[in-house]
DNA sequence: TCGCTATATGGGATATCATGGGAAATTATG
DNA sequence: CATAATTTCCCATGATATCCCATATAGCGA
């Protein structure tokens, strides 16, 4: 699991490093690298693994060929991603319309999001960050919302349906 | 499960000992570490074992990943959490925003709250736990919120709905 | 009362991580 | 095919975090 958030310098090559943990969760894959593409909804770029971009080659498959909706999920996700290979020091180097879609200067924040991550300008994601734990304090105050995030029933529900699904969990740490 | 309170130093490396009950309840997880992020509603850390942060993003991936509440979850929580190794005595070591946001000095206060627990500035947690005690003596007086709290009825609705559930978390003590 | 064991804490040595720069290899271009 | 531009690989370095050992303290049992 992709958490916490850390900021790293973008050097003159555009080489970056990607979060040691991040790497961590990467352990495995079959490729030593990260996919990346530039998010389609703000300035900012979304990443994962191999199984963060199955999930999303997996999603569009399931429409088929001929449904709108995966059309343009196949240009705006599977198009725009690019295969981002580490170097020996566990950095990638970042394509020129990368760094101009998220706006990225001499450093850039990574987000953890769980299954995925985010790749944020440092101001943006500042701004971005206060305003989103603000309206997370905001939110605990109204019983309705606090009632749909379901405190921490979410993974109950999971193991009451699968409980096998526990020792996974227990042994992947994922 | 995490209860009781108890001071601890940190030191000039920002190094302070999770309580060894703490521990205790951690054994069997897949890292020996603790989770832990500055919460967003005021000045302390939360933190717990890998089952408090499966059961953060489990309720945050039920949402969706284009719900407004998924989104402000996963940077006030994934977003903010680190996870923090123990070293071979029981320490972990502090990140610089945490002290700050909880507004640690030499000593910290850990507070078991079941399945999670906080780290508090003494100062801060002495004023708040009085102000609790108080609060929940009040609670008492209100017939629902006495009605709310279930009056011990919750665990055993619990165990007949889903006998494996209660199984599953007696074994890990949380 | 005297150790024994758990836990807690301090300090020095070591390893890992982030980052910069140069050399070699690869690709693009005329 | 030759040259320039770019990318990839490798090594160096400083900062930071981690490991390991030493000591202190408190509870427990003989």
């Amino acid at each position: 699991m992709f958490i916490s958030t850390s900021e790293h310098s973008v050097d003159a090559k555009n080489r970056v490093s990607v979060p040691a943990s991040y790497r961590e969760v990467l352990r495995g894959d079959p490729h030593d690298a990260i996919y990346v593409f530039p998010h389609f909804s703000g300035a900012y770029l979304e990443g994962g693994g191999e199984l963060f971009m199955q999930q999303y080659r997996a999603d569009i498959a399931r429409l088929g060929r001929y449904d709108p909706l995966g059309q343009i999920m196949e240009v705006a996700v599977l198009g725009a991603a690019k295969r981002l290979d580490f170097d020996s020091t566990g950095r990638i180097t970042l394509p020129k319309e990368f760094i101009e879609h998220a706006r990225l200067g001499k450093r850039a924040a990574f987000v953890g999001c769980g299954s995925r991550f985010e790749v944020w300008n440092v101001e943006d994601h500042a701004r971005r960050s206060s305003d989103m734990r603000e309206a997370a304090a905001q939110m605990m105050q109204d019983p309705e919302q606090v009632a749909r995030l379901g405190g921490g029933q979410s993974l109950e529900s999971l193991i009451k349906s699968s409980p096998s699904l526990a020792d996974f969990l227990n042994r992947r740490g994922s």
